[in-house]
DNA sequence: ATATTCCCCTGGAAGC
DNA sequence: TGCTTCCAGGGGAATA
């Protein structure tokens, strides 16, 4: 489920409700994940201190309390977020409920369990946990441009498509806005990152912005089970364009699309529009 | 250093 | 209907 979009989308949906908002209690399912940690230790961190920001960084959610400490989550494939009154019923894939002074709770529900939740300690407020330190450009952010994209990139002759996916190279970008994107840049999965040229690393990195920022305009891409706290649904999976459409006619020319699989993870383009 | 493969886990869809 | 196989938004360790 959840790159970038999603967890932006997640994100502006919590921040509202959660700054100043106060955790008092912390309850675990035990049950282990990529990262847990016990209730003690987020009570020992966390308890008793309102929530200065909720932030993202790359694909992880940070939420940052008074004392420059923060709960960091990933939301690894099959993560769920919800705001919820404390006495909602709960779900077998409930793995950390986090009471709030509001008499609400912020429930973490995991069905793969390949979800992180950790604590961390902040140089400083406002910064980012020193285990992020290494992630590469944020996408959204001022200055991304096919030159920093070209930077990035250095002089790798992998695949443009498996690049992108390395949060070192580029942070929030996952499997499917790396397809869409390569699609509306015209740009094959398959070139080597370094032989771009500079209008087609431009073309690619306006393209990258655009569909994240009409996936977040939708509430992010539902295919299963991602969902927004108040439990509705992103949009953005009727506009993809190219992702899970392999064999069916591209959307620009009407040729069959491609399918091709690079490191594992499933790839479609269209052979004709992307060169 | 870089490039695939495997694996963590559950559950939904498709095949037989 | 029921059993089996395959596949999935991520990412990190192990392996060439």
């Amino acid at each position: 489920m959840p790159e970038l979009p999603e967890v932006e989308v997640v994100r502006r949906a919590l921040e509202p409700f959660l700054v100043g908002r106060v955790p008092l209690s912390f309850r675990v399912s035990g049950k282990k994940m990529r990262e847990d940690v016990p209730a003690a230790v987020l009570a020992d961190a966390l308890a008793g201190r309102p929530v200065a920001a909720v932030r993202r960084r790359a694909k992880y959610l940070i939420v940052e309390v008074e004392g420059a400490r923060a709960l960091v989550i990933h939301l690894g494939m099959s993560g769920r977020l919800a705001l919820l009154d404390s006495a909602a019923p709960g779900d077998r894939h409930d793995h950390l409920a986090i009471a709030f002074d509001d008499g609400r709770e912020l429930r973490f529900n995991d069905a793969r369990r390949f979800g992180r939740v950790g604590v961390h300690y902040l140089s400083a407020p406002g910064g980012v946990p020193e285990f992020l330190a290494g992630l590469g450009p944020e996408p959204l952010e001022r200055g991304f441009d096919g030159a920093v994209l070209r930077a990035a990139i250095g002089a790798r002759r992998t695949p443009i498509k498996t690049l992108l996916l390395d949060q070192n190279v580029v942070a929030g970008v996952g499997n499917i806005y790396a397809v869409e994107a390569l699609f509306r840049a015209g740009v094959r999965p398959d070139r080597p990152a370094a032989s771009l040229s500079a209008p087609e690393a431009d073309a690619l990195a306006r393209a990258i912005k655009t569909v994240l920022r009409a996936s977040i305009r939708q509430g992010g891409t539902t295919l299963r089970d991602h969902r927004i706290p108040d439990g509705s649904e992103g949009r953005f999976a009727r506009k993809l364009l190219v992702y899970g459409r392999a064999g069916q006619p591209c959307p620009n020319c009407g040729r069959a699309l491609s399918f091709v699989r690079q490191s594992g993870r499933a790839t479609c383009f269209c052979a004709g529009c992307q060169s």
